[in-house]
DNA sequence: GCCAACGTTGGC
DNA sequence: GCCAACGTTGGC
């Protein structure tokens, strides 16, 4: 196990959101009105308890595209509002459906996010892995699909010092 | 497109 | 409560 990174001051906690760009990328949020939009559709729990637990409003997300090249984190965002029901599992019609999901009771959180700054290029996952620092991120290792995941301030920092 | 790794489901 | 079978994820 890793140290614990000291909790900042400002109690800001550091994050990476993964999505596959085809479903939404970081393009799909520059469009979106206020450049904001519910990150909705994760149907893990893990995920879901981060989202529903820890994701609070003024964290920083770094936006990664996973399945499709340059596979990477392409930008940061902030999130602005915290955990609320992902109302896209009680519409038949959604891909997200999930008809075990009572909207008295709803089994999946979202929350809303805004972007900050889309990089001019991608971070990749090599760079990720060839920085000290990063090489030992979450999301570089082998078979580990979750799609929220915590990021320490050392690896935030670290990858922000690898954006041009 | 392949397939290893993973999370979930369901029979027992 | 175990664990084999299944469906999905996501790097390669």
């Amino acid at each position: 196990m890793k140290k614990k990174a000291a909790i900042p001051a400002n109690n800001r906690r550091y994050w990476l959101f993964k999505s596959e760009p085809s479903a939404f990328g970081i393009e799909t949020l520059a469009k979106a009105a206020q450049q904001t939009a519910p990150w909705d559709g994760v149907r893990n729990y893990q995920a879901r308890n981060f989202l529903r637990d820890d994701v609070s409003v003024g964290d920083y997300v770094f936006f990664y595209h996973s399945r499709e090249e340059p596979l990477g984190i392409f930008g940061t965002m902030e999130v602005v509002r915290a955990g609320y029901p992902d109302h896209t599992a009680f519409d038949p019609k959604s891909k997200y459906y999930d008809a075990k999901s009572d909207p008295d009771n709803p089994r999946w959180i979202m929350v809303d996010v805004k972007l900050m700054q889309k990089f001019d290029s991608p971070i990749t996952r090599e760079q990720l892995q060839q920085e000290p620092t990063t090489a030992g991120m979450l999301v570089l290792k082998r078979g580990m699909r979750l799609s929220i995941q915590p990021v320490t301030t050392a690896e935030w920092q670290a990858v922000m010092k690898l954006v041009k």
